[in-house]
DNA sequence: AGGTATTCACATGAAACTATTCTCTGAGTTAGG
DNA sequence: TAACTCAGAGAATAGTTTCATGTGAATACCTGT
């Protein structure tokens, strides 16, 4: 014990690199953001009416992750609240990321969440969900107002639940006789608006914009504005943010992709006791985001799915391509030992899928012809965080 | 040889079922007047 | 009679199961040369 006395002493002593971390957090905003100049002023156009009481148009915002999307909205959005304040204009906005389990990605969710926002709480259960839209409505109608509603990741929203929420609240406008709703919808499957129902993306879409990513240059100009707010001076190398900002426009121009990476090349750098923050702390950066990420879902998923990821690991060892068959053999096998009662080939296929989604595994449909139809499956983590994977689901079922 | 027809081993889809959590309602019960 | 209790009906949701249907191409099977 007698060598951690000092323990923290030391780490008092130790000179942080960061001056302030939250900078390269996802949820900061920046006072003034570069490169998406246009952007800014076409939502700002489409939502300017909403100052002077009329109803703005809904609007629809997509383009890939880390483009700027949420940003920008909520900057624009949040000018205004100041203006419609200074101005006494009734004005609310609110905003939801769709994505977020047990809050909107529902009908019902979505609904009481909003009614919520009015200060009428619901029940997570037990309502009939056509009730909370009578809640939600009247909340809303009861006095004269202006409503922006940001639906983030709307995609996400759509794929779980149907479309009709979507019709349900752009005809919802119409009934309204005192305020008046308006919808961001933002979303970055590109091809999102052409899957919906018609009269639903005639009415959503009123008006888009599009949101290009940043090019490699542009992520560079962004990193470095950043990261001299964050970090101190002279701590960071040379070449570090033109490495980043490289990464980063590999995979399509993801800015917030690239902020993290150097928030989390800091944290190790810092933790290492260095005074600066190297090229080689963007590689391990990019592992670590990688192997968290990989264990974060695999800790987080129910039983059943980490005995199917287990039989994967124990079948890629011996050979790089798998099939579903093999799988669920293994699968079945490894739950009668530990008593678990095996799930249906057709919900493992299921989670096959899902994994493939989550970019944990690699999932191909191959036809071997007289030999049937099937997934080829590859591992798709890094070899140096499988033995790790293997440890953490060994003894999340006390196996070995 | 060239052309169909089969067939495998799953994939994919839809519907229905299970279990859990929660509300609301109304019948029955209780306590006080 | 008003207030209270409590069981039962009904909802939402996640996770499955059941049943049905789809599918790409390596083989098997013809067919005429």
């Amino acid at each position: 014990m007698k060598k951690f006395n000092r323990f923290f002493d030391e780490f008092l002593k130790k000179e942080p690199l960061f001056l302030n971390k939250e900078v390269l957090q996802s949820f900061y905003t920046p006072d003034d953001i570069s490169h998406r100049d246009s952007q800014i002023k076409e939502v700002a156009n489409v939502l300017a009416p909403a100052l002077r009481m009329e109803s703005p148009s809904n609007l629809f915002i997509y383009g890939k992750t880390g483009s700027g999307k949420t940003l920008v909205t909520r900057y624009v959005t949040s000018l205004m609240k100041k203006t419609a304040e200074k101005n006494k204009i009734n004005l609310k906005v609110f905003y939801l990321n769709c994505k977020l389990k047990k809050v909107a990605d529902t009908e019902y969710r979505l609904m009481a969440q909003l009614a919520k926002e009015f200060g009428k709480a619901v029940p997570s259960t037990g309502l009939p969900t056509d009730e909370v839209y009578t809640i939600f409505y009247e909340a809303l109608d009861s006095q004269e107002q202006l409503f922006i509603l940001i639906l983030d990741e709307i995609d996400q929203l759509v794929k779980k639940a149907g479309d009709d929420i979507l019709y349900n609240l752009t005809r919802i406008n119409a009934e309204l006789k005192k305020s008046k709703l308006s919808i961001i919808g933002i979303s970055n499957d590109l091809v999102f608006v052409d899957s919906l129902d018609p009269r639903v993306k005639s009415s959503l879409s009123e008006e888009e914009v599009l949101f290009p990513p940043y090019n490699a240059l542009q992520i560079q100009d962004i990193l470095k504005k950043r990261s001299t707010k964050a970090f101190k001076k002279n701590t960071v190398a040379a070449g570090v943010i033109e490495k980043c900002s490289a990464y980063a426009a590999r995979e399509h121009g993801d800015a917030r992709r690239a902020l993290e990476l150097m928030r989390v090349a800091g944290e190790l750098a810092e933790r290492q006791c260095l005074e600066k923050i190297e090229i080689k702390h963007i590689d391990e950066a990019e592992e670590k985001i990688e192997r968290d990420r990989v264990l974060d879902i695999t800790l987080n998923q129910p039983k059943q799915f980490q005995v199917v990821l287990y039989a994967i690991v124990l079948l890629s060892e011996k050979r790089r391509n798998i099939f579903t068959g093999e799988i669920y053999e293994i699968y079945k096998k490894i739950c009668s030992e530990i008593k678990l009662r095996p799930l249906t080939q057709r919900r493992v296929s299921d989670m096959l899928a899902e994994l493939d989604m989550m970019g944990i595994i690699n999932a191909k449909i191959i036809s071997k012809g007289r030999y049937g139809r099937t997934r080829e499956i590859t591992l798709s983590i890094a070899q140096s965080t499988i033995p790790k994977i293997k440890e953490v689901l060994d003894k999340s079922f006390g196996l070995k």
